[in-house]
DNA sequence: GGAGTATATTCGTATAGACGAATATAGTTT
DNA sequence: AAACTATATTCGTCTATACGAATATACTCC
């Protein structure tokens, strides 16, 4: 990570930065379900993603007819602040909070790719806790 | 400080993340000193500095013909996370460190207005002693 | 008050990016 | 292979912004 100043035009955009967090709080999301989240559309949430991978914050994979994005693994020093600052400031955010707090409401309907959550912040047990209730 | 991605916005040029590193490292500084520190030219100075200031992230206070900036201070909790972190990254980054040699150069010629450093990174003995080269 | 200096703003231009609608692509299922 | 689903990309439009040159503003000094 050469200079700086790209990751932060990648982290200068509201609905990014909410995409992020969302990423943060399940690990593992698909474009719909995010869009779903949100209240995007569809274009916007792949759109967004796409720039998020061009600058290197967050991995994706393909998974049958779904894209899983995540959080991406640090690859130096510089990204590891990063991400660590970010995820700092997300979690006293109160956009952010509520953001959780409906994508907690929707892994407990156990809606989409949810299952396929798989390095979340949450424990496991508290995944499995909110899809039994 | 209700959302990050102004102040986000407002990092993502390498410019302004190069002016904002060599306040942090003087402390205060007027458009002109950082022009020949940079080699911009004057109207780009001047533009970059009025952005942060509308962001929050530098106060200006007008002394005789010059304006001298300083970095903002933290208005809250989320703004003294933002300066920590920007502090942090620009202290290992190579190019900063090269801007933060040439602008204590500057001073040890004992140029412009940087008489009037006030709340320097380094100690004021440490800035004597530039000058005193 | 006029010359000189430091900074801000305006003007014109060029590029980036945000958005929705529509379309293309890739994988699945029957 | 045809219908279906999830995602990516293209297209057209609109706004933001980066830049230098030129000009305006504000202050100082003679």
């Amino acid at each position: 990570m050469k200079s700086f100043a790209p990751v932060f035009k990648a982290l200068s955009d509201d609905s990014r930065l909410r995409i992020i967090n969302l990423l943060f709080y399940s690990g593992e999301l698909c474009v719909c379900d995010i869009e779903e989240v949100m209240g995007f559309t569809q274009t916007k949430v792949s759109r967004h993603l796409a720039y998020l991978r061009k600058a290197g914050l967050v991995d994706d994979r393909k998974k049958g007819l779904w894209m899983l994005y995540s959080i991406a693994k640090p690859r130096n020093e510089g990204h590891r602040k990063v991400l660590d600052f970010l995820a700092d400031i997300l979690r006293s955010d109160a956009v952010a909070r509520k953001d959780a707090e409906r994508l907690a409401s929707r892994i407990r309907k156990g809606c989409c790719t949810t299952y396929s959550v798989v390095k979340p912040m949450l424990a496991e047990s508290e995944i499995a806790s909110l899809r039994s209730q």
